[in-house]
DNA sequence: ACCTGAACACCGTTCAAGT
DNA sequence: ACCTGAACACCGTTCAAGT
């Protein structure tokens, strides 16, 4: 065997380390101090591995862009299931479909990655985080919008709406955070709500991030590209 | 005279303050201690204006957003300027016209104001920092949908689709940083790019965050919710 | 009400030194 | 190459005390 490294710990290690503390105790508490400390290091220990804190933030990035896929084969499986005719004119309207539902479900699983630990959200909208991982995920969903029939320049168009579209979402969520604002700042001498579209916001659950309100804003987006 | 403060320091003096710094050292730099000490003050002191640090930072993002007006006498200039025709049924059309270029007009404005100071964005999708005043531009934003033609629930998720993309975009912009990734790791093998949507992504613009191609997403999201 | 000074429990990062 | 210990220049927040 050829002679490792003096402990058992690697890059990925690390990260891995740092999306355990994210979960349990939000972005702030990722700290270089912190994630050593978990592995058994002392601070200084850790730039044998990353050169500074925001190149472990790059990597924890990479790592949760990774895993979005844009090939959906249960996305598939359901427009196969939702039944193309059996005319063979059906293919194009089809294949469409299965694009559409692709991205759909590539840009829900996306924010369902961002909501599963708190403070995700500051991590990919932190500065210079992008890396490999978000080409790669723009590539991803662009393919996608190619395969729905778009050229390549309004793929990255699209694919790139999409992308801030869902970011956007989950970190709007995040910032109304556990404080709810008094939206029901009614007027007594009024039955009319004093602010009618927040408060409409707010029942239709689109400020605590409701999935199916979620999940039409997505496919209304995908729509308007793939028209 | 009523006896003021003991010195002439108000909240809206601290937001300002602190504005000035996040303009110049970026959003790290907005530290208790550092604006205390560019108002003269002890960092305790600052504790009598805001409870925490959390409350400032919920002031700025109010005060960020506040300025931004859903009521674009400029858009609707344009588009008188752009000429409705001497017909009066043209009525709708250019009311319907003035619409879209005021929620245009919205979202540019607050893109612009994100910009201008680096990283307003991470002061933005910070965990619990909306408030009133993100209430309030929504209520603004989905005004301009209503009178677009849409019901106020729509209006509601309209509004906050126009937000989210709008502050996804900028983010994924910062998001990329100074650090320019390499996408054109084409292979020497071949001609194709390997990533061909990401590099026309780069081409384009649309990660510096072009103007054209910021403006023309925004059209493209506000005409899918209002046709 | 407004402010100071000292203190507590943290940060990221560097540097010299050890194996 | 990998790691430690000490140190530097920072944080947010609290507490007792002054006016």
């Amino acid at each position: 065997m050829r002679p490792g490294p003096r402990r058992s710990i690697t890059q990925s290690g690390i990260v891995t380390a740092a999306f355990e503390i994210l979960e349990q105790s939000g972005f702030a508490a990722v700290s270089i101090r912190g994630v050593a400390a978990a592995l058994g290091l002392t601070p200084t220990a850790m730039y044998t591995y990353f050169p500074s804190k925001q190149d472990l933030l790059r990597a924890m990035v990479e790592a949760l862009f990774a895993g979005v896929s844009a090939d959906a084969t249960d996305a598939a499986r359901m427009a196969d299931a939702a039944g193309a005719t059996d005319a063979t004119d059906a293919a194009d309207a089809a294949s469409d479909e299965i694009a559409r539902e692709r991205l759909v479900a590539a840009a829900i699983d996306l924010g369902r990655r961002l909501r599963e630990h708190p403070g995700a959200v500051s991590l990919v909208t932190g500065d210079g985080v992008a890396g490999a991982g978000t080409v790669g995920l723009i590539e991803r969903l662009g393919q996608g919008f190619v395969a729905g029939g778009l050229s390549v320049d309004d793929a990255a168009r699209a694919a790139h709406a999409l992308l801030a579209h869902t970011i956007g979402q989950v970190a709007l969520e995040q910032a109304w955070g556990a404080a709810s604002v008094d939206v029901a700042e009614t007027q007594l001498w009024s039955d009319e709500p004093a602010r009618p579209v927040a408060e409409a916001g707010e029942r239709l659950g689109l400020r605590a991030g409701d999935p199916g309100e979620f999940r039409a804003s997505v496919a209304r987006l995908v729509a308007a590209w793939l028209r």
